[in-house]
DNA sequence: AGACTGACTTGGGTCCATTCCA
DNA sequence: TGGAATGGACCCAAGTCAGTCT
């Protein structure tokens, strides 16, 4: 997961490629003459995956690290940029400028313009002002930050106009706050940490109709952090005339640091990078158990069928819920706190305003539409037709309910998660997410790919896998905001490539003539030559449309979730082994089902 | 049983450097 | 060589789920 350890071990890996065909003796001779690179590759090539893990539930022995860097303090505005009130400017003091200036710098934001927003924003940045400041500004709308805002696109203008020098330098003091800030010693390793940054203070932008949104979110202070390490490490310093909240040595937990949020009153952590040991172990298991689960999927699967003939409302509920997570991938939808976050919901907290039945549609029966926000406030719509029995249940629970009222009544994650955990160690909702994403990945590799195909064709075959997966999981996107363009240009060059082929299949025809007139040598290479022109062109357009496809095709489903999360990687090397020898089928389309399936749903709340 | 909290995974968007191509 | 396309790093919000407390 970490890209830049990718190109550190491919460069390594190459190494090793190097290796096996030259004579051992001088590889030997190499890790001779190379001894430190040699030591360096050594750390890199540490293969955790082959030691013991911990079992006493402890999550490491030793832990050193440098605490967190902090948001560069804020910086007053020169005089010359005003802010204005009721038309007239008005020096702020420096916390009140400081929260204006992150209003300002939204000012092209749709966000302004919410009233939620406005009001919290608005709220939160009088708290900030001084009892005269408070007692001027009484009125967001009398308040005018567009010279700040210029200000602001005038500065990220320079930025960008800044020469090569200046860039470079910036580069390099970001390399060495990583060096010094970004790794951690965790159990003889150097590992790389994730966020070693603290989030700078801001207005919270939350995701959908959030009622939040707009809220002050302040700045964090050493006296706010929590550090973790180990006893015997040498402890992080808190910059100079401050100090911790508190130091603690917990090993049973990954975190490096963490603080309260103020906005929700959450916990955030400091934690290692996705290449580190610790979360590379983790994500091993996750796919272990979606594997184990795979053995024992078709026992569960009969088990809550059965599960729907229960005498039980609370065991049928169960048991259709379970069926929806298992055959549309839903989240488990835990309960959340009404007022504090965007109303979405998961599968257990469906409610009936979030689903129709139909016992006919078109030629189908027993359809259930479903029509909800989930996670990230994205619309998950979908119609399938299911199973009599989970139909006539859905009625059943719909009976005597109001829209708002919940689906399942007798139902929560709890409940559910403790039943699975009978069924298999280990299991809970999210696992038939992971199973599920992976098998599909699987079986729609093995259905659409060969080895004869040309390699555009193989890379679109890969990602159309990985689209019925996204789709699986919902994973949509809202389109590029340049995508018409860039789609209007690769038809361009399309066409132009096709006027091309045709030019050279006229060349070719007309040396072809040519040549059966002559008969000599020099009008056969000819021939030869356009040959190849008009072949080389087919493959470029081959290639040109293969593109377009998957672009299109891509509109508005997101690949990157599910390649990171859902999918075992161990399913992707197996492919490519696959490839290898030749195979002699042909390359399938793209079923007609998925194109109906990403269809415009697209967010309903979206912040641009 | 239900509320609450803490720790951890999953999520889409944005920005910026690199790559691609005419 | 410059502008567009691309892809990855980074950002931080929003889920899941287990454990504890009441």
């Amino acid at each position: 997961h970490d890209k830049k350890a990718k190109k550190r071990k491919h460069e390594y890996e190459e190494d090793e490629e190097d290796e096996d065909i030259k004579p051992k003796k001088k590889t030997k001779d190499k890790k001779v003459t190379e001894g430190k690179k040699a030591k360096k590759e050594e750390e890199e090539k540490w293969k955790w995956w082959e030691e013991e893990r911990y079992t006493d539930g402890s999550k490491w022995r030793f832990l050193e690290h440098k605490g967190p860097v902090f948001a560069p303090p804020y910086e007053p505005l020169p005089d010359k940029v005003k802010f204005y009130y009721d038309g007239k400017p008005l020096k702020l003091s420096a916390p009140a400028e400081e929260v204006a200036t992150f209003f300002a710098k939204m000012l092209d934001h749709e966000y302004t313009t919410k009233d939620i927003f406005r009001k919290n924003f608005f709220k939160d940045w009088r708290k900030e002002m001084t009892s005269e400041e408070k007692s001027k500004i009484t009125d967001l709308n009398k308040c005018n930050f567009s010279d700040m805002n210029e200000y602001f696109k005038a500065q990220s203008e320079a930025r960008k106009q800044m020469s090569k020098e200046e860039k470079q330098k910036i580069k390099e003091e970001n390399e060495r706050l990583l060096q010094e800030y970004g790794f951690c010693i965790m159990d003889n390793h150097k590992e790389r940490i994730g966020n070693f940054r603290i989030e700078p203070p801001g207005l919270f932008r939350g995701r959908g109709d959030h009622p939040k949104m707009g809220m002050l979110k302040r700045r964090i202070r050493p006296e706010d952090i929590i550090i973790n390490c180990s006893k015997d490490s040498k402890h992080p310093k808190p910059p100079p005339g401050t100090k911790w909240k508190e130091v603690r040595y917990d090993n049973k937990v990954t975190w490096l640091a963490s603080w309260t949020e103020n906005i929700q009153g959450s916990i955030k952590y400091i934690m290692l990078n996705p290449s580190s040991r610790i979360k590379g172990e983790k994500d091993w298991q996750k796919y272990e158990t979606a594997r184990r689960l795979k053995k024992c999927v078709d026992r569960i699967r009969n088990q809550y069928r059965d599960d729907w003939k229960s005498k039980e409302m609370r065991i049928r509920q169960r048991a259709v819920a379970l069926y929806f997570i298992d055959k549309l991938a839903l989240r488990a939808g835990n309960e959340k706190e009404e007022g504090e976050t965007a109303d979405t919901v998961g599968c257990c907290s469906l409610r009936v305003e979030h689903i129709k039945l139909y016992p006919k549609m078109d030629d189908q029966e027993y359809v259930v539409e479903f029509d909800f926000l989930g996670k990230d406030s994205i619309r998950y719509y979908n119609k399938i037709p299911v199973e009599k029995r989970v139909f006539k249940n859905l009625q059943l629970f719909l009976e005597n309910k109001q829209p708002e009222d919940d689906l399942f009544d007798r139902l929560n994650t709890s409940i559910l998660n403790k039943h699975l955990q009978e069924l298999m160690d280990g299991l809970t909702a999210k696992v038939f997410r992971t199973y599920n994403a992976s098998i599909t990945l699987q079986q729609q590799l093995k259905e659409l790919t060969c080895s004869d195909d040309s390699i555009p064709a193989k890379i679109l075959s890969y990602n159309r896998a990985n689209r019925a997966v996204a789709i699986l999981c919902n994973h949509q996107r809202a389109p590029p905001k340049t995508f018409e363009k860039s789609m209007q240009n690769l038809q361009t060059k399309i066409d132009e490539k096709q006027n091309q082929l045709s030019a050279a299949r006229k060349q070719l025809k007309a040396a072809k003539a040519d040549h059966k007139a002559s008969h000599d040598d020099k009008s056969k290479k000819a021939v030869e030559v356009k040959r190849k022109a008009v072949q080389r062109i087919e493959e470029q357009l081959m290639k040109l449309q293969v593109q377009a496809t998957d672009r299109e095709e891509n509109k508005q489903i997101a690949l990157g979730t599910s390649k990171l999360n859902y999918l075992d990687p161990r399913i992707s090397v197996a492919w490519y082994v696959s490839l290898l020898p030749p195979c002699g089928k042909s390359m399938r389309s793209c079923p007609a089902d998925w194109k109906t399936r990403s269809q415009r749903w697209g967010r309903v709340v979206h912040p641009p």
